[in-house]
DNA sequence: ATTGCTGCAAACTCTTTGCATGAAG
DNA sequence: CTTCATGCAAAGAGTTTGCAGCAAT
């Protein structure tokens, strides 16, 4: 049986708090002073387990590190290709669209993720000055 | 400058001869018998100069692995969450899209992916039995 | 008391890199 | 010759895991 711990509460919560999709490293770099004694092996198995458990989604990889999301709405992502910042886009896919591909493959498709990639606002202006 | 070499060529050639959607892994496998002493850092590096240059692209990261394509035109993906088969979807993306994305963001929107996940027909099929 | 949860450190996997050697131009 | 390309082995990075002790029930 599942039995209750704080920190887990912290990290679903840690990531539930913001909007930046989230690294392993970024969870525990963020309770480490709330609790000194966090291993990263219990962020990892626990953004594994709520993963498992649906209450956490993996959006994308960026640069080699898992990135999460607490919203589970069908939303759309963007991925910074310089700075590794992954955003929100407000286009939500349809239903149809798996069903689409479904009927294509002869699969079973259970969800589809929209990616799109570029450089972000803050880079495009940092990159203005610099060059 | 850049020079030639046979090993770089098959590389190349092996992704090109493939639906697959291969890992470097993979290519080192299927061309160790004919150049036996491949290494697969010769495989990477040349992987990645390919991605670099835009010979190849990166389609995803399934089960760790870096999976490659030398398909270049837009189209979406199917990656099944069994056994890692990733596949081609006959859905094209619009720029629209990209330009949608663009000004949500502020960004500069250089592409995007569209990314199928469930169980594939063979999987589907195999579960069926077994269950 | 039972057994899940955790910290720690070691292990794992994929990928990258330093260096000496071999090959293309 | 010059310098890129390669093999090898070691290093890196993120993640996972075994185990003993702690903590929730």
């Amino acid at each position: 049986m599942k039995r209750y711990s704080r920190k887990r509460e912290a990290i679903l919560e840690a990531i539930r708090s913001t909007k930046s999709h989230p690294s392993a490293e970024w969870v525990y770099a963020k309770l480490k002073p709330e609790f000194p004694d966090l291993s990263l092996a219990t962020v990892y198995r626990n953004l594994a387990a709520f993963v498992e458990s649906g209450e956490l989604v993996s959006v994308a990889v960026v640069d080699s590190k898992e990135r999460y999301d607490a919203d589970l709405s069908s939303h759309a992502h963007f991925i910074c290709q310089q700075c590794g910042d992954v955003s929100d886009v407000d286009i939500h896919g349809s239903r149809e669209l798996d069903k689409l591909a479904s009927e294509y493959l002869g699969a079973k498709v259970e969800r589809h993720e929209l990616i799109f990639r570029g450089i972000c606002h803050n880079c495009c202006e940092n990159s203005d000055i610099a060059g």
